[in-house]
DNA sequence: TGGTAAGCGAGACGGTACGTCGGGTCTTCCA
DNA sequence: TGGAAGACCCGACGTACCGTCTCGCTTACCA
């Protein structure tokens, strides 16, 4: 199939995306408006709507871009790893405003669409964390009675929970707090 | 204080939370307009903004009347009223649509005092859990390395999280299985 | 019928009306936006959409007030008379835009009902026309062999031609020459 | 001046035209739009815009297809001669929407150009009108009183203000009337 | 019993955003 | 160079909400 026409412009989209996450910032998830966000791109509302049928697929390919690029290297030491990842997951939503990530998630709930790609947000991390997990039982460092996907929930679900429920903060020492009930005190 | 002029109808309150309930079930969360659910309750708006100042606030009110009601009797098995507390926490956030619980929270994190009233929503049961964890804790059976907030975090924080974030299933094997993997394998 | 709700604000119709002839005036015809109209006469756009449901409509309305207002005092001299409301009527032409009169003219054939709007912005001057003709012929100042409703439209169709069809200037001149052509010279 | 490149295709314009007047015909005239008359035309809107500057042009072109081909041929009898060419005029207004000659003259008092060119469209057959209004008076047939110019007008004008001012219908026995009420009773 | 204070229904109003349509320009490839 | 295809800018339209306001009517208590 051969391209007719104007190409489209590829600076565009990135235009687009970038304004929409500074509105976002600037003003708040649900403040995001089509038209300033056409302003602050430099493009004509027509413009984004040739690309995003609608507001929500908009918000929803701005959200797609926050994924990625969290390189995680495995160690030999559990221990270690998990700190490592779930401290780099509660980085993460701890640098997102609270907000940010409430409305994902709620849009995730409205909207399968949304859903997968706001999963797909978090899937790289979690995946880790399993993986890790998979591997310490296999060590022997954790008690042979846990399943380990009911583990990973028990170290990852917090987080989210305390973010999005009860509103307690994330800080290092929850995070070892953690990965200390779920591992057992460190034998040095 | 004597109340003063003609006092309010006492079945418009709940008319329009019903109506507010019915519209929620009926077209979604955020599709919920004052406006509709005037008319539906057969009220004026204002009747409804003289009750709550706003949308916000009526649909916090709509989400306290789910509140309640769910009586525990502690026995002296730990063990049993953990099981049993978390299915009820389980059951309830099964019971309701997800999109509410999600929207729930999303509010709760765009507005202070609606965050305080969803928090009070949940309050009661994590506290009980939270005095069964401590009794526990005191009879030995847990691992006295734990700290218990981060046990009950552990225990609650993943029913959240598998509803919200990664939408897996939470049926009675999984809460068993979480009650087991805080409390260790059962010694019959 | 009892009024019921809060009454219409009565200064708004008269604001919004007035802005939408400034901006015909200053824009022209097909310039006229509602928001801007609703911002000069400093109206919600809404308030201007629940009065009349189209654009269309409100600027019908604006028509409509340009109605009226002229009086005519018939002498005893028909000669005097034609000549004084033909004009009269060829006055009020040239105060008007040219396009305003045209855009009327065009609006009028395409929807019946500002059809009926815009003649009878003419009709009261074409009726006191019509009565001077009559009753010159009735005197015998008109050849008898003369349909008066003919005479009528030489009289005056010939204003509406010039200004909307050849473009040539209406000035008193003209106006002389048509009552001269009409009635014959003038026997002094 | 030899032409360089692909020559134009011959049917392009034919094709637009008749689209455009289709268009006309089937929507009206204030909805025909560019993007519709090129996809009906089966061209791309860069031809269109390539040979026609604007929409107005586009219109203005359309309706010059309309224009010429009636013959005339003076007798030496100028009541029968103005008759027929009264006759003629009246044939073609109401051959026309009169939506379409009422949007055609809003357009020409907008647009200096269109203007120009709408009156060409009438031009001819008013011309052959003075002329034969000038035979007339040559040859002793009119009052000696009468301007000629204001004549034309009388005989033409009302036409046109019977068809866009007042609507009131054109039929041959009006024609009659207003040549008879302009060269007197017919002496047989 | 008549005044005063508040509740209530109804709906106007200001404001903000949405998604769509149309005109006219520009950019690419193909003939 | 002509033409098809379609991206792009701009400006306007009409709609949907929210939250405030202004009426008239009703229901209480209080003097």
């Amino acid at each position: 199939m051969v391209p007719r026409g104007r190409p489209r412009d590829a600076g565009v989209e990135g235009r687009v995306l970038d304004a929409a996450m500074a509105e976002m910032r600037a003003r708040g998830y649900d403040a995001i408006s089509v038209d300033r966000v056409a302003e602050r791109a430099g493009v004509a509302k027509t413009t984004i709507y040739r690309r995003w049928p609608s507001k929500a697929e908009l918000v929803m390919a701005m959200i797609a871009r926050l994924r990625g690029g969290v390189p995680f290297d495995p160690s030999d030491d559990p221990r270690h790893d998990l700190t490592e990842l779930v401290t780099g997951i509660a980085a993460t939503l701890e640098a997102l405003p609270t907000t940010l990530v409430a409305d994902l998630t709620a849009a995730a709930a409205r909207e399968p669409r949304v859903g997968e790609s706001v999963r797909a947000l978090w899937a790289e991390r979690h995946a880790a964390v399993t993986a890790v997990i998979a591997q310490a039982q296999t060590d022997g460092l954790l008690p042979g009675h846990a399943d380990p996907r009911v583990v990973v929930d028990q170290l990852v679900g917090p987080l989210y929970y305390r973010l999005l429920i009860t509103g307690e903060p994330i800080d290092p020492a929850y995070v070892r707090a953690l990965v200390h009930s779920t591992l057992g005190p460190e034998q040095s």
